[in-house]
DNA sequence: CAATCGTATCAACGCAGGTTAGTTTGATCC
DNA sequence: GGATCAAACTAACCTGCGTTGATACGATTG
């Protein structure tokens, strides 16, 4: 089952039998891919979309000089480039952070499903716009948030989005990314991630060491880092706040 | 002609004359509303979207402290909310920026497009992800660049928008935005915006006065901001160097 | 005409975060 | 065991932008 984490837990939009098994029969090749191998380049035309098994994606804006913007971290269940359907080509680079696994689905079966299954396509535009939905929380986050909010924030989303698929029990989950990563996440230098980290640790907000992220008050994280979760339009049964509650009752 | 400026200019999505028209008569009202007036409210069921015929609107994350962020600008020609039919609601709120005509087209015409008129339908996806492609563009932004740049790559990406949709020459345009607003799109204090402007107007970068912008060297501009249109999908023969090659020419 | 309000402008000061240049830790491999 | 490398961590210094508060300007209104 490939796309059995694919808009889990989301609010409306649960697939029935029928369309898991047309999404399913799209699938036409699994890979398995090393960490930081690049899998889509800017600008270069596209006739298949990539949904994530297993492992961290990143998508990112580069400006050629070094400095790098990420501007999306993809989780297993998501479709990672489906937007390379209606848009043709990207505008920016795809890349694997850790080894991932990935499903391929070309365009022609996407376009099939267009003609024939309207209702399942409505569906897989709701996922890309999930995507718009955190670039804008992302927004806000580098717009007004000072570091220590940035940081706060990005954790608290991961901790959401991992709740509802199924891989963080709402204060702890795994989580292979770096420093460096992070701070290109957050539009901060790495030496300035550390400080961060270092202050989330000593104000007992989150401790982050090997991989490992640990929330022991989600809600006292979400409140420094102006968390909100609605914008990822998870079904209420498996929002963060409610996992939390369950677990600290 | 409500739909006139709709995907003008976009690379492979021209709209045929069905299809415009079917655009067209889904049209049930058009309105003209004043100067910062709420359209949208976040988080509240939406049955219609709104496409933008005349002025300028925006939408914005809120932190209900008086921290606003923009997360996008729209001009005439856009389909402001056109997300809010696969996501059912918003989150975050839409309000005028200048006064602003509008038409509304309701959900239920939308679902007879998305049933009846598939190609239609992937150019309306088409258009959510064009904003979606914008958002990234001013993750960037915000995430590396320094206040100049970000300014500078405001005006640019607004330049070579308006020129596509018929409102610039690729070097003049009228822009009715405050400085405020400016800080709000940029991340920035509005005092550094003015700080900014005034650089921009030392350096002969940017001239912006009285709701007029003009910009004496697009490509100088555009370097110092990092702007590369690729990411607006403009049409070749639209894109703003063309035309400001043409011009000096 | 004066009063008012939104916007632009400017200067003085402070600090969050960038920059540079390290050292330490831990995993992996020979 | 030592060698190597990526990642984490630290300190010292510097600067871009925020903050505060005041003034100027221009449009609108009474």
């Amino acid at each position: 089952m490939f796309t059995e984490r694919f808009l889990r837990g989301k609010r409306g939009v649960r697939l029935d039998d029928d369309e898991r098994a047309a999404l399913e029969s799209a699938v036409v090749e699994v890979n398995t891919l090393p960490p930081r191998a690049t899998i889509v380049r800017a600008g270069v035309k596209l006739d298949y979309s990539t949904l994530l098994i297993e492992g961290i994606v990143s998508r990112y804006i580069d400006d050629r000089r070094g400095l790098r913007q990420l501007v999306a971290v993809h989780f297993p269940g998501d479709f990672v480039d489906l937007h390379a359907f209606p848009l043709g080509e990207l505008d920016h680079d795809v890349q694997t952070v850790t080894a991932a696994k990935t499903a391929t689905i070309p365009h022609s079966a996407l376009e099939a499903i267009l003609v024939g299954r309207p209702h399942l396509m409505r569906k897989l535009w709701f996922a890309t716009l999930i995507d718009a939905a955190i670039h804008r929380a992302w927004l806000f986050r580098l717009g007004r948030l000072d570091a220590m909010g940035r940081v706060a924030h990005f954790l608290c989303e991961t901790n959401a989005r991992l709740v509802s698929a199924g891989l963080s029990d709402g204060h702890r989950f795994t989580l292979a990314l770096t420093q460096a990563d992070l701070s290109e996440i957050c539009g901060l230098t790495n030496v300035h991630v550390n400080r961060v980290m270092r202050k989330l640790r000593e104000e007992r907000l989150c401790v982050f060491r090997s991989s490992l992220v640990d929330i022991p008050d989600p809600d006292r994280l979400a409140a420094r880092g102006q968390f909100n979760p609605d914008y990822l339009y998870i079904a209420q049964s498996l929002s963060p706040v409610s996992v939390a509650n369950a677990r600290s009752r």
